[in-house]
RNA sequence: GCGAUCGUAGCUCAGCUGGUUAGAGCACUGGUUUGUGGUACCAGGGGUCGCGGGUUCAAGUCCCGUCGGUCGCCCCA
């Protein structure tokens, strides 16, 4: 048996992998800082009733994935599942309202108890950005906006936005009523999975994956027949503000969010490169959500993104490289390469050095971290007061003196 | 929670219908070159065959259980 085995669903990264999550997340940073989304930060742990109350009793996501335990003062903590439940939170209890409308932006990892498949996993890490206090379609083009961008500039081909809306509150119920109705009519025909999902969310059935559902949800009622003329009339907007914009879209009138709380839009950007985790980044309006906290009626929008769906679709990423590895040899160098390492650092120079091994060793490691100058000092060097400066791409070598290396490493 | 599949060296894997000291490539260490990499050659270290039980004269190989990985369902980023 391995003495250490690592929590089911966690990943530990080195190289590549975790530089892939590491480019996604600098993206976002500065397409975030384009858009003037504030950077915030907001906890692991909430109450329980945080995400309970706003993400919905009936879904999944809390009635069998979170991470819940009680702390040594009998207090119900969740580990959260996502991040929009904590910052609207946030926004009441912080007294974040006083700056509204606000356009807030945060990234790291949330957790959810399911069984672990291709970019799924239980410790996962979201980018996630949200306008709050803003009812007006612009916020829901900017949001989008940032988006698209984000996914552009990382190079992920092939992610196409699906856009719909779910209504203000009177369209949803109608039309959900109406969808209850139909599928009830119709239970027979419908999968297992199906039916069991007329009582508990009847909306779900729209995008089931069984085929043998397909008839029924083709026959079923279409959002578009039940929006009153605001609902209408916003999303009108939003889609307008897209096309001037230039930010392409699609229709999915049957696409539905599983989280309660949206409300009028709601988007995905899906790719059918990741196998059953097709959605890449998610999210929509969710007007309703900080009154179900306890806070003053607030309209808002955001998304959420999984970064390791993203970074499995990046190129890979650049190696990080030193610009120089020292080589010394001998005790009296080593020292004299410490005080060269340090100034290099200081200067801005990107230096390692090569302190166990032979010489061809030292120069070999100083090769795969792909250098571009080895510099060796050794006891003559010293004497001398210079030190041997080689280009590893050509293999020229000569003598530089010890003041002017930095200026040897950084001259191309 | 359900289903399928896999689990042999640090990594990727081979090991045929059960049969002597379990192999390869890469990586690592040393050497060919007492202070010169990227190529090549030589040598070396490293494995309770996930774990537990069972069948058998004999189990890495068959059976059961268990833990873990992977993929799918549900659901979701």
């Amino acid at each position: 048996m391995t003495p250490v085995q690592p929590v089911r669903g966690t990943q530990s990264l080195l190289g590549e992998d975790a530089d892939r999550l590491a480019t996604v997340v600098a993206a976002f940073e500065r397409v975030r800082r384009l858009y003037g989304f504030k950077r915030v930060e907001v906890p692991t742990i909430e109450q329980t009733a945080v995400f309970a109350r706003t993400i919905g009793e009936t879904t999944d996501v809390v009635s069998k994935e979170m991470y819940s335990f009680e702390d040594r003062g009998g207090e119900s903590i969740t580990l959260r599942p996502e991040f929009t439940a904590g910052i609207c939170r946030a926004y009441i209890s912080e007294g974040w309202q006083q700056h509204a409308p606000i356009k807030v932006a945060t990234h790291g990892s949330a957790f959810r108890y399911e069984r672990p498949q291709k970019g799924r996993f239980r410790e996962f890490r979201q980018l996630d950005a949200e306008i709050i206090g803003s009812g007006e379609p612009q916020a829901d083009v900017e949001l989008l906006g940032f988006a698209e961008q984000l996914l552009r500039e990382l190079k992920i081909e092939g992610a196409i936005l699906k856009l719909n809306t779910l209504g203000d509150p009177e369209t949803r119920s109608a039309w959900r009523d109406a969808l209850h109705e139909h599928f009830r009519s119709r239970a027979s025909e419908l999968s297992d999975d199906s039916r069991a999902r007329l009582e508990r969310n009847p909306l779900r059935i729209l995008d089931s994956k069984a085929h043998q559902d397909w008839p029924v949800v083709d026959s079923a009622p279409v959002i578009d027949d039940f929006l009153t003329d605001e609902a209408a009339d916003f999303f009108g907007k939003v889609t307008q503000g897209l096309d001037a914009a230039g930010i392409h879209w699609e229709r999915a009138p049957r696409l539905v969010r599983g989280l309660d709380y949206y409300r009028h839009t709601a988007f995905e950007f899906v790719t059918d490169r990741l196998g059953a985790q097709g959605t890449v980044l998610a999210g929509g309006r969710y007007d309703g959500l900080i009154e179900s906290l306890g806070g003053p009626q607030t309209p808002a929008v955001g998304w959420a993104a999984g970064i390791e769906r993203l970074a499995m679709m990046i190129e890979v990423p650049a190696r990080e490289t030193s610009r120089a590895v020292l080589v010394p040899l001998g005790e009296r160098a080593e020292a004299a390469a410490q005080r060269i390492l340090a100034d290099l650092r200081r200067t801005g120079v990107a230096a390692d050095m090569a302190y166990r091994g032979n010489m061809k060793k030292r120069l070999s490691r100083a090769n795969d971290a792909g250098a571009a100058y080895v510099i060796i000092v050794g006891d003559d060097e010293l004497d001398r007061g210079e030190a041997q400066v080689k280009n590893l791409a050509t293999g020229e070598q000569r003598a530089v003196a010890l003041d002017d290396l930095t200026a040897a490493v950084i001259a191309a």
